[in-house]
DNA sequence: CTGTGTGCAAAGGGTTTGCAAGTAC
DNA sequence: GTACTTGCAAACCCTTTGCACACAG
């Protein structure tokens, strides 16, 4: 399975680079200097989510928000907060710290704080 | 805004009552002994969430999930673990620890552990 | 040229809503 | 009797899929 290089792959990454908040679909359909489709931005970030270059969180809100990974956060689990008056979320960069009984394992951790951020307060 | 007696809400908080795990719309609607529609089960689901009766859980499947609220824990954020395998939800015990930055206003918590459990490890 | 990527439209799955009929109090 | 509840069907929203065409390598 290769991978292409193409103009909407690389909006997309290049959005998600320089944004400091994890993107849902429509934000980033809505940011976007060119037309993208709907169904082709979710197969491009969902290619980009099995390749390791973003990470998902799925909100209370059930909507999915993609984020690039850090290289030193790569992997690791790490809170998200997101702000309920100007509804955007972002990474706290705190990892997430637990234990889980005898005989579980964890492969992926989905933890969002809500509440209002520092600009909202 | 009243809140009245019925079969319907009963019988969810029954079997909400007796289950160990958080339970989905769906989930509950099979389980149930009487025939509740669709809609209904929201309803009451989301008037007990209002009541404080139940907390609600969003898994990364975007799905909603409902559990009692114990006495000790209520208003106290804790994690949740979902197996993939047997795709069940349950309610950890293990308070969420975090600190957020200055000027954050933390009112919720929605943190899920993703993995497979003791009996499908 | 081959196989990956895209747009479009439609389908899918979970959740909510409008409305008329039912029922708790 | 009044206001809250329910069932039904339809609407909504987010996400995925099928298919034909476009295009990167």
């Amino acid at each position: 399975m290769n991978r292409r290089n193409t103009p909407a792959k690389e909006a997309i990454l290049s959005l998600l680079s320089s944004s400091k908040r994890a993107l849902s679909q429509d934000v980033i359909e809505r940011q976007l200097d060119i037309k993208i489709n709907r169904a082709t931005i979710y197969r491009v970030l969902n290619r980009f989510y099995e390749d390791d270059i973003v990470h998902r969180i799925v909100a209370e809100d059930g909507k999915q928000y993609f984020a690039i990974c850090e290289k030193n956060e790569k992997n690791q689990h790490h809170f998200h907060f997101r702000c309920s008056s100007c509804d955007t979320i972002e990474c706290l960069h705190i990892p997430v710290d637990y234990k889980v009984p005898k005989g579980y394992n964890v492969k992926n951790a989905n933890c969002v704080l809500t509440g209002s951020c520092n600009d909202c307060s």
